[in-house]
RNA sequence: GUGGGUGUAGCUCAGCGGUUAGAGCGCCGGGUUGUGGCCCCGGAGGCCGGGGGUUCAAAUCCCCUCACUCACCCCA
């Protein structure tokens, strides 16, 4: 009789009823944040071509290298679920030539991104960003402008202590220099740290300034930094960034240790963390991406975005600003019938008051009054239409105040209009 | 991929060699010919994650495996 149970997948969670509606708050609240900003939603697909992201995000992160979620369709074309989203976005604004149109492009996407990873706290295979990109200005002020615009969202989300780090990972110009001085040095400290340690700094040694061991940490913390090597365009860059920042109010922190995971960014790179979310602490991460949209066939076209992680937002919420908003009754109404007749007839009413607007459920299945009664009470619903042999035969019904325990007897017509009166 | 922790009822967990495996919560029914919550009574629901081994005897000890979980690499 019980056949093996099947589960659901790796990495991947439900999102039950109970917990939606803190999902569909927060959305709702990017949506209006954004949109008080100038941001319009885009939804791009969920999979892609495999060439978007492997060209995009770079041959040698660990995304591409190993998290990749790709398949061959009965076409024989290489597919991957998107591990990000602004590849997407950026294939979708070329392909539309969305840089035709006046001004900054600015767009927003809210969906699940799909990366094969061993999870743990913060992190599944399945998990959910909001996105948001402005495509198409150098000026520093776009740079200011998003991280304001996150600042605000996560702090309209109710969230309290988070750090901001920004960071100018360099340009076309200083960057390679850096890499090659920071290389240098981590090839004469990193010569006993075994083959993989020695492999990262070969392929690219930036990435080795976020290891978490603690021997690593002892020689970062000598390593040469970014700020050295700031060219006068970079140097400009940031201060202008940070000035506008300060201006707004806005608390950070310049971190020449940070890096990101996607080597597309340059110049300006951020991330807001947060103690309160166990090792993997990042509830957004973002930078600026220049190259990206010529990279992709576009015309060249400067830009920046960020990505906000749902889950760990949703934990960061659930731990600090608790169940503010009670769930409310889904329920205006219950209707419980008695017998068969009144079955048919509670159908019907119930269809009424749905079309006046009104929340409602019914008793399905009979059983005493006693039970049904309790799944009335259950359901949370202010109201119990009760439909016994009474009150079809005059044409009547019940109408109970569950909250008041009071309950009076009218006309059908009458008990109606007092509850549709009644309705928020 | 690597390492640690945990797998017993729908949920949270007790039992850790010895009768038919338990509790709380939840669920269903009854206590009232047609009235919910509180209370009382009753009931359903377990291949004790799976496989193998040790033993007279295994939920309990050992091995393997799977799942969940935390952490590493890395990221949201």
């Amino acid at each position: 009789m019980a056949r093996a149970k099947i589960t659901s997948v790796r990495g991947v969670k439900d999102i039950l009823p109970e917990e939606s509606p803190r999902w569909q708050r927060v959305e709702a609240l990017a949506r209006e944040t954004f949109a008080r900003y100038g941001y319009s939603e885009i939804r791009v697909p969920v999979f892609e071509r495999t060439e978007l992201f492997a060209r995009s995000i770079g041959e040698e992160t660990d995304i591409v290298n190993k998290e990749m979620y790709t398949f061959n369709d009965k076409g024989g074309e290489s597919l991957t679920l998107r591990p990000e989203a602004t590849a997407s976005m950026c294939r979708a604004y070329v392909q539309h030539a969305l840089y035709s149109q006046p001004g900054v492009a600015k767009l927003f996407c809210i969906g699940p991104m799909f990366r094969y990873e061993r999870p743990q706290a913060g992190r599944l295979r399945q998990f959910h960003q909001i996105d948001a990109e402005a495509f198409g200005s150098l000026d520093p002020a776009v740079d200011a402008e998003v991280i304001v615009m996150l600042a605000d969202f996560l702090s309209a989300a109710g969230l309290k202590d988070l750090s901001l780090q920004i960071n100018n990972l360099g340009d076309a110009e200083c960057r390679p220099a850096y890499a090659r001085a920071l290389q240098e040095f981590l090839r004469k400290e990193t010569t006993n740290l075994g083959p993989e340690v020695q492999e990262r700094v070969e392929r690219n040694p930036l990435r080795f300034l976020d290891s978490k061991d603690p021997d690593h940490r002892a020689i970062i913390a000598r390593a040469p930094t970014i700020d050295l090597h700031w060219n006068e365009n970079c140097q400009k860059h940031l201060g202008a960034v940070c000035d506008r920042l300060k201006g707004a109010g806005i608390r950070f922190e310049v971190n020449p240790r940070l890096v990101r995971g996607l080597d597309y960014y340059c110049l300006t790179v951020f991330e807001v963390t947060s103690r309160n979310l166990g090792a993997q602490n990042a509830v957004c991460g973002g930078g600026r991406y220049d190259g990206l949209v010529e990279e992709l066939g576009g015309p060249p076209t400067p830009a920046i975005g960020f990505a906000i992680g749902m889950e760990r937002l949703l934990q960061l919420i659930g731990g600090e600003a608790d169940e503010s908003a009670a769930p409310a009754s889904p329920l205006d109404a219950f209707l419980v019938p008695l017998g068969e007749k009144a079955a048919a007839e509670a159908f019907a009413l119930a269809g009424e008051l749905r079309k006046g607007g009104l929340r409602v459920d019914l008793a399905f299945g009979g059983g005493s009054m006693k039970s049904q009664m309790r799944r009335a009470d259950r359901s949370g619903a202010r109201y119990v239409l009760v439909l016994g042999e009474d009150e079809i035969a005059k044409g009547t019904v019940s109408l109970r105040d569950m909250r008041e325990s009071r309950q009076e007897e009218l006309p059908r017509a009458e008990a109606l209009s007092k509850l549709l009166a009644g309705r928020r």
